[in-house]
RNA sequence: GGAAGCAUAGCUCAGCUGGGAGAGCACCUGCCUUACAAGCAGGGGGUCAUAGGUUCGAGCCCUAUUGUUUCCACCA
């Protein structure tokens, strides 16, 4: 017995200290492989993949929420008999990382050219060798339960391959092309990006109005833009066709000012007439909208920029500028030709990117593109049909709202860090091979091919990250095992950039959907409520908090109080909030083993419970199943506040304090009985915690008798048979609440609470063999030298403070400290919320159609509150009626 | 322009399928009671944004309004 406990708990300190314990305990839960998983046809698999963290990334309070919540459910699901696995790895975050790896070279005075394709790409994988550990083992320190045997990575050669191959497929079957489209265009980071790459800023700016005028002046039209500069790439002017006012001049052409060329002016739907002066200059190379007018109107297309935002050579004098500068430039040109009518103070949003937030110029460019729509139908047909769940449900529609408007995916970068994209040209014949294996000759033409320079987006790989990092496209038995996952969560912000292209990529590549639920989380804000970011400097580092509170507080935190897919607001109360419940947990599982004695620590003994025993049985049951319950429907809030309530009020503020007389009394039977409950209903309580605070509860379980080698692969609480007292319950409630009510009066009698008193309790016989046996609990509670039980005031002195309840009236002869006027205060007090009481349930039960329409239950229960507060009324108007004599 | 969320105690937020308003922190009072002062006991504090509606009954359902946040679209 005395072996179980691993250290003697007089010893243990009187806080709990999270660095003693956190990275020792994880060590060896993975030295002693805890968190591995192999397929075992024998159990139902749950299975889960990490949302992978930018493999050069930091760990922040997003990351610290998301594997939090993982790490929940994978936790509970492993204890509740599931063959449970969570695939960690990292994401290679071709733009993100490439970015810094061009910052990280600009320091040492080098660019991208300097060290050419080869010596990128060696920076890269040292860069990656070098940070791609931390963020591994910064997911280790939150208590993440991954099985690390199986990490991934984004570029590694499997995921490499299941990325050609999907590419190849998609490209062999139509659904992938390449062609000259208009794309948003990065000048900082020299790239396209995709749509949903694209942020929207509003931003302060004008309206230019400006006349171009018939080559002969005998006419003008005006019109007004807000890029001026794009001005030099304009190729067309387009009015409404049912524009009257512009009739007659459709079809003839006007003049550039200051630069002079010749452009039509042409009819288009997409023109607003009731819009500025319902003429609208077209740039087709240069704006999305202009790009359809100009197919439809058959413009030509003048791209005027270079790829880093520069005006090219078709822009004479203004080459070399940046679209900025041009634009100052130009309308000083304008308004010098006096063909700038007028400057309309404008605010109009402005795309960036969401890597590098500058401004986004859209351009024509030759890009590679995925058609959406046959891989869009089936993706929304599977969340429609509930074949994938979001969790909160309102998701689903701005997964919809998305889906039903989705766009062709531009999937090439002009990026060097990522997955090539497995394509050759042939500049000879102009052939384009595309192909999974390396290719170096035109099959046509025999000449030599130049292979495709760009990478593909970052998320076209990991939209394939639920499949193949099970292996695919190799048949293993973890693919079949484990695929489709069970539960992916994010944050509400990756619904469109991730969760829809692995639901597309799912159904397409495997015919399934890749995971049941889409569990989603909102953001970690600042204590202001602002978004933690780099320039604001409001960012909390989780490492800081765990360092000086300790992951399970910081988990605690990031869980309790928060409703699923609500943003929330990070506060230091909170953690210390979590500090102290920790505390709490540690000091009652020390007070625990402190009373265990030597011998051994039995079954509880049904025979003889008392009402204290099967009142926490009771609670312990219902918690159980409310906790369950509620980690099932993804309601983590509800059920980590459950469990910190039983554990700190019931369990800490009334049993243990209850069960006090009898481990410190004479009786063995009695303390044998009330240890074994203890360390039941503690091991239980650690049990429903571990996955919330899987540090501390392993800490408290493992020192317990009876323990198994560890909690987190212990089975999860089940009731427990033949607990379920519901009148005992029900009768200590009753009993609970009179001690309270003694304890305010003596509060507000200002009784010291050193002094203990002579106690009777008057109950009726139907409560007498509760009471009796709650009766010794009263000293420790009530401070009572002793409560003596009778069933009638005989014998007690009239002047006696009393204290009246449903269960029973205490009579506290106090003689000495009573204050009369206080007292019949206090009573009065009472009286008037007993009224309001009364008033209430005679209300609802005078209804006719409460009566007719309630359920009888509701009804019953109105009924029996209306009787019980008729009988304390009585009991206080005798009591007020005494006390006036 | 479209959509969604939020509005509950001084603060930050819970409140599951409608059936007597909760937590943490803060505040007031009294306690070092041999698990815990990071604690214990007691207390004050809310016409649940506003106006209607449905219902026997609404913080919860419906409609409108106001305020606020976010997402999507991007009419120059």
């Amino acid at each position: 017995m005395c072996e179980q406990h691993k250290h003697d708990p007089a010893e243990m300190p009187k806080t709990y200290d999270p660095s003693a314990v956190e990275d020792r305990l994880y060590r060896h839960w993975e030295e002693a492989g805890y968190f591995k998983s192999s397929p075992n046809p024998d159990k139902k698999p749950y299975t889960v993949v990490i949302p992978p963290p930018n493999v050069t990334g930091q760990l922040h309070m997003g990351h610290a929420l998301d594997e939090t919540m993982q790490d929940i459910l994978v936790r509970y699901k492993r204890m509740s008999g599931y063959e449970t696995l969570w695939v960690p790895g990292t994401d290679h975050a071709s733009i993100a990382t490439e970015v810094k790896i061009v910052e990280q070279m600009a320091k040492e005075g080098l660019t991208k050219k300097d060290v050419g394709y080869d010596g990128f790409m060696k920076r890269a994988w040292a860069w990656k060798d070098e940070y791609g550990g931390r963020i591994v083992n910064q997911l280790r320190k939150l208590g993440s339960s991954c099985d690390w045997d199986r990490e991934r990575f984004t570029m590694d050669e499997g995921c490499s391959r299941a990325v050609t191959k999907v590419f190849v497929d998609l490209y062999k079957k139509g659904l992938i092309y390449r062609g000259d489209r208009i794309v948003n265009w990065c000048p900082c980071c020299k790239t396209a990006i995709s749509n949903a790459e694209v942020e929207f800023e509003e931003q302060p700016s004008n309206l230019w109005h400006v006349r171009y005028d018939a080559p002969d002046k005998s006419y003008s039209i005006t019109v007004a833009t807000t890029r001026p500069e794009t001005i030099l790439g304009d190729t067309g002017i387009a009015v409404n066709p049912k524009d009257e006012r512009y009739a007659d001049i459709v079809g003839k052409t006007v003049v550039i000012p200051v630069v002079g060329r010749e452009i039509p002016i042409v009819a288009d739907e997409y023109v607003e007439m009731d819009f500025g002066t319902g003429a609208v200059k077209i740039t087709p190379s240069h704006d999305p909208n202009d790009f359809e007018v100009g197919i439809r109107c058959g413009l030509p297309r003048m791209c005027m920029f270079t790829e880093d935002g520069h005006i090219n050579e078709l822009g004479g004098k203004y080459e070399g500028l940046t679209t900025k500068e041009c634009r100052k430039v130009f309308v000083e040109d304008l308004k010098e030709a006096g063909a700038l009518v007028k400057i309309e103070p404008y605010s109009h949003n402005v795309g960036t990117c969401y890597r590098c937030h500058t401004t986004i110029e859209p351009m024509v460019s030759k890009q590679w593109f995925v058609s959406i729509k046959t891989l869009a139908e089936p993706a929304i047909k599977a969340v429609e049909e509930g074949r994938v769940k979001f969790v909160p449900e309102r998701y689903a529609q701005t997964y919809f709202n998305w889906m039903y408007n989705i766009k062709d995916w531009c999937i090439s970068r002009q990026l060097w860090w990522g997955h090539r994209i497995p394509a050759w040209y042939c500049d000879e014949c102009g052939e384009t091979v595309v192909s999974e294996e390396n290719v170096e000759f035109c099959p046509k033409c025999g000449a030599k091919l130049r292979p495709e320079q760009d990478v593909l987006d970052t998320w076209f790989s990991s939209g394939m990250w639920p499949f193949s990092t099970l292996g695919w496209p190799d048949k293993t038995p973890e693919l079949k095992y484990y695929y489709p996952t069970s539960t992916l969560s994010t944050g509400y912000d990756l619904v469109f950039f991730w969760i829809a292209r692995m639901i597309m990529f799912g159904l397409y590549v495997m015919d399934d959907v890749p995971f049941d639920h889409v569990f989603i989380h909102g953001m970690v804000r600042d204590e202001l409520g602002r978004k933690m970011s780099k320039s604001l400097g409001n960012g909390i580092d989780p490492l800081e908090i765990i360092r000086d509170y300790g992951a399970d507080s910081l988990r605690f935190s990031l869980t309790a109080g928060t409703a699923a897919g609500t943003d929330m607001r990070f506060q230091i109360k909170k953690v210390e909030a979590a500090r102290n419940f920790c505390n709490k947990v540690y000091n009652a599982s020390r007070f625990v083993m402190m009373n265990l004695g030597d011998g051994e620590i039995g079954d509880i003994d049904m025979a003889n419970l008392d009402i204290a025993d099967k009142w926490i049985l009771s609670r312990l049951n219902a918690v159980i199943r409310e906790v369950t319950a509620n980690i099932d429907s993804f309601d983590l809030n509800l059920a980590v506040e459950k469990i910190y309530s039983f554990i700190w009020t019931e369990l800490c503020d009334w049993y243990i304090e209850m069960a006090k007389p009898r481990l410190y009394g004479e009786n063995e039977d009695a303390k044998r009985g009330v240890r074994a409950i203890l360390v039941r209903v503690l091991s239980d309580s650690m049990k429903l915690l571990h996955p919330f605070m899987p540090f501390i509860t392993e800490d408290i379980y493992t020192r317990l008798p009876g323990a198994e080698e560890t909690i987190m692969l212990s089975s999860w609480p089940k009731p427990i048979e033949g607990c379920d007292f519901t009148e005992e319950a029900a009768a200590m409630d009753g009993i609970m609440e009179l001690v309270r009510a003694i304890r305010n009066v003596r509060a507000e009698m200002n009784v010291p609470p050193a002094k203990r008193a002579h106690m009777y309790i008057v109950t009726s016989e139907a409560n007498a063999p509760a009471v009796r046996e709650a009766a010794p609990y009263f000293n420790k509670l009530a401070g009572a030298s002793e409560a003596e039980v009778k069933l009638n005031k005989d014998g007690i002195a009239p002047d006696a403070v009393s204290v009246v309840s449903a269960v029973g009236d205490a009579f506290i002869p106090l003689n000495e400290l009573i204050d009369v006027e206080k007292e019949l205060a206090r009573l009065d007090k009472e009286r008037t919320r007993v009224e309001g009481e009364i008033k209430r349930a005679e209300g609802k039960l005078s209804n006719q159609g409460f009566i007719a329409k309630a359920p009888a239950k509701v009804i019953e229960e109105e009924r029996a509150k209306l009787s019980a507060a008729k009988e304390l009324m009585t009991k206080l108007e005798t009591r007020i009626a005494e006390l006036n004599k």
